[in-house]
DNA sequence: AAGACGAAAGTGGTTGA
DNA sequence: TCAACAACTTTCGTCTT
């Protein structure tokens, strides 16, 4: 490996190797360079064979106790076998290293277990939200770096998951609210935006604010609206950017009002109502972007 | 009757002292 | 830590299609 690479996807040179798979990761954005499958399954899965293993999804998994079934085997400290004889010195060296070994089993075996149940976690978020699975395994990039830089440490797995399903999301531009997030997962907005902002420092990941084009796929096929009213509405949350408008709003209530004007201009109209239902603002918002963006853009909407 | 509009008061989060 | 502030919401009455 000795020619420089350079990340595809933001272009920073800074990869590093992956600790227990062959991978190249960009610590940038937590893109995957090599083609390999990250495929979280094998591994975490551990040794509890495959009985019920975690497919189904549905509610708290049960898995979580499951972990220790019958596992994690104590070794007694005191140097008697069964009955209570002592032991030969040579049975003891054996029970020694044993112990020895034990131990180190344990720590390894706790971080797994830790990696276990988030990743379980993230699953059932992902699913539940019905997201792609190259920002699960975003997602799951983020977590495992935050178990390494100890960030769990005094936060919940849940809300630091939650929060790396946001972060994933908006990484491949695939944007979710922090509310939709909180909706899939049992960890409140507040704590997931806490969370996510302690990471975001510590990773040292530099997340652009969303651009309000982002949403506008996910919105226009919610509603059914073609792909000439995307592109209008692209153009137009642009053209508003670049000329410096639109600072400070927020980026969904944007994207409702050029998804809104777009949509008038193809003829293809929705109400406000439909549109800011799926945007999640209000028709008040909806309709105060709009009056912006039509005056500041000098559009002739004819309503 | 449904949708669009806008005023006014209320809410939660950020910012700066 | 607290108050000021802007964005956004809620609510509601009126106008338009």
């Amino acid at each position: 490996m000795g020619e420089t690479k350079v990340c595809p996807d933001c272009g920073s040179t800074k990869l590093t190797q992956d600790f227990d798979r062959a991978e190249v990761i960009c610590s940038n954005c937590g893109l995957v360079i090599t083609d390999g499958i990250f495929d979280t399954g094998p591994e975490w899965r551990m040794f509890e064979s495959d009985e019920d293993s975690s497919k189904g999804r549905a509610g708290p998994p049960s898995t979580f106790t499951i972990h220790d079934k019958g596992l994690t085997t104590m070794i007694d400290w005191r140097n008697r076998d069964i009955h209570g004889k002592d032991l030969t010195p040579h049975r003891r060296a054996q029970i020694y290293r044993l112990r020895k070994w034990q131990k180190r089993i344990r720590v390894s075996d706790a971080m797994e277990r830790n990696l276990a149940f988030a990743l379980s976690e993230l699953d059932r978020i992902a699913s539940n939200m019905r997201l792609p699975k190259n920002i699960r395994e975003v997602a799951a990039i983020l977590y495992r770096r935050a178990v390494e830089q100890r960030i769990i440490r005094g936060r919940s797995i849940e809300g630091v998951t939650s929060a790396c399903v946001y972060a994933a999301c908006r990484q491949t531009k695939l944007p979710r609210t922090l509310d939709e997030i909180a909706d899939a997962s049992r960890v409140d907005k507040k704590e997931i935006g806490r969370s996510y902002r302690f990471m975001a420092k510590e990773l040292g990941m530099k997340l652009p604010p969303t651009n309000p084009s982002d949403y506008i796929s996910r919105f226009a096929s919610e509603l059914g609206l073609s792909g000439r009213v995307q592109m209008r509405a692209k153009d137009m949350i642009d053209q508003a950017i670049r000329s410096g408008l639109m600072s400070g709003r927020g980026p969904m209530g944007v994207a409702a009002a050029a998804l809104y004007i777009a949509a008038i201009l193809e003829g293809e109209r929705r109400t406000q109502r439909d549109v800011s239902e799926v945007a999640k603002v209000t028709e008040v918002t909806v309709r105060n972007r709009y009056k912006e963006l039509q005056d500041r853009l000098a559009l002739e909407v004819d309503v």
